[in-house]
DNA sequence: CGGCATCCTGTATGATACTG
DNA sequence: CAGTATCATACAGGATGCCG
């Protein structure tokens, strides 16, 4: 990368410990939060979902679940199905939401420079595969997770 | 996310512990691997920079090279600037520079959603703001970060 | 079922010290 | 300068048990 006005005095620009990826780091602190976060995004909702498919303890599911909560990426919204008691359940928000670009772009890193067993999943929206991307701004896609489709090809 | 064919049987779908993002996440399975991975973005190439720059201590820094060496996202190369000793340098390798989404999006939603600083770095190619965008993947842009300047607002 | 407190183990990190 | 080994600490994760 290039830098403008140019990188002489490093202590001018916030990229040390001010860097936005720091911070963002200590918010998706642990590898928990990162599957809670992958689970959202398919859709669980549910805190034994969270722990069955994330294949972590539900401590550390219920740490990550606060953690992402007081980060402002999960609200806990109490539902009740008829007949049921009632629950919590488990959403993204908008700020959640829009963590997408990062979770696709690594599990595509994976797919493309891990791959090791079946084959990759694809992401689709209208019947075209999606990919994360850097591209100009103005060209904002905003895809949302709720119009993507995953797709299992045969192996 | 919606699943074709339907997610009835999930251990059919490589979404619970084959999922990419958690080998992923055993590759940058540290804080320091992170950080190391923005400066080698920064064009940083000296071990002792990257010490500095990470604020992490030198131990930190050499299990995250060698991490990162290990699942090629690093190349370690010998050079010698003339009058001086040979040293290694560190450079990424086209695996680690597919890398940039990911980077990318971790800082913007940083800098979108955990605002509370200078304002934050601004991405250009060819002077328009970039973003990571989830997109149809035949519109691939493949940005590389040799093609990025970073350009620092006034505060 | 949903969730959290407690305890124990494994790992990430830094300080220090040492080598080329 | 460019690392690495060793050790001590802090924190993430799982097992267990308890409570609504």
């Amino acid at each position: 990368m290039k830098f403008e006005p140019s990188l002489s005095d490093r202590s001018q620009w916030s990229i040390g410990e001010g860097c936005s990826m720091t911070k963002v780091l200590n918010v998706l602190s642990t590898k928990t939060a990162f599957q809670v976060l992958r689970e959202l995004f398919f859709g669980t909702v549910r805190f034994d979902d969270f722990v069955d498919r994330t294949e972590s303890s539900a401590p550390a599911v219920s740490r990550a679940l606060k953690q992402l909560e007081t980060a402002g990426i999960v609200a806990r919204e109490p539902y009740q199905e008829p007949g049921q008691r009632a629950r919590d359940r488990y959403r993204l928000t908008n700020a959640g939401e829009d963590l997408l670009p990062a979770f696709l772009s690594l599990v595509q890193w994976g797919d493309k420079h891990l791959h090791d067993g079946p084959p990759p999943l694809v992401f689709e929206e209208a019947g075209r595969a999606l990919a994360v991307q850097v591209a100009p701004a103005d060209a904002a896609a905003r895809t949302r997770s709720d119009d993507i489709t995953v797709r299992r090809p045969g192996r």
